[in-house]
DNA sequence: CGTTTTTTGTTTGTATACAAACCACATTGT
DNA sequence: ACAATGTGGTTTGTATACAAACAAAAAACG
């Protein structure tokens, strides 16, 4: 009588967020190309917050140390952000949105928000709600 | 009054889903070393319906043909699944469970349903059944 | 003041993820 | 039988993700 419950991987927590996380790229990937959707995450923190030092900015959108630098260098690759040493500290990178990052995020924000909701389609308003609650409280 | 909503990037279902899923990630690696969580969704699988084609268990694992060849082949690598032709259609690659491949699995299994609830644990069981249930219909 | 610790950023190596192009083989329709 | 189409698998290129090891600089502390 040991442990013999069988292993569902439909019901495991980890493969259901994979499965929707991935329903959720490939919207945003089909509403907003130009931009992925990490790389939109930072644009939105550095809209938000003003310039971040690199790391920092890892940390506002959740991202390690060496995620963030291959994110930050693709964008400014892109002109959408800009890159500088801080006067200040000599080892700090100081990132800034640079004036067409601002336009592209204050141009797509609004299908932004709409690819969440379209992610969330097929629950109502209150269910909506109470994922968010609940995944907010996994964080 | 156009649609000047602010763009919170916490509230975002992408966003949260992306950082639970990192949570979930961490706690599956520090409980279960040796084998990833997609490589362990793929040990489950074939242990839940015996031998797929490489695609056919890329579709049941949610991953495209291109990721689940390096699944498949790093667990080959490790000898958890044998990789063999099929007779029948010569395209096809057969993918079973090794010995000690079921051997590891049925090892684990009772450590990643562990893995799933310490996922859960700041919710109630009937939080946990409610996200579930949600998460199932973003399917 | 000088040593220890921390912080910032880079690099390398491994593992997903997916688009796109490609080849070989199967199936289908005529 | 043949041509069109579809399916199975591989490869390449790009983009996360994270561990680990490293260098440079700053901060803490005795």
């Amino acid at each position: 009588m040991t442990g013999n419950s069988p292993y569902r991987l439909d019901e495991q927590i980890g493969y259901l967020l994979r499965r929707v996380n991935q329903r959720h790229l490939s919207i945003f990937a089909a509403s907003i190309p130009g931009v992925t959707a990490m790389q939109f995450a930072a644009l939105a923190r550095l809209a938000e917050l003003g310039s971040l030092s690199q790391n920092q900015l890892g940390r506002e959108t959740s991202m390690d140390a060496a995620t963030i630098k291959g994110v930050v260098d693709r964008l400014v690759r892109q002109g959408l952000v800009e890159s500088v040493p801080d006067s200040e500290d000599r080892r700090r990178l100081t990132v800034t949105l640079s004036e067409s990052g601002r336009a592209l995020f204050e141009a797509t924000k609004a299908t932004a928000l709409e690819v969440s909701e379209r992610t969330l389609e097929p629950l109502s308003a209150r269910e909506r709600r109470r994922l968010v609650a609940l995944l907010s409280r996994l964080t």
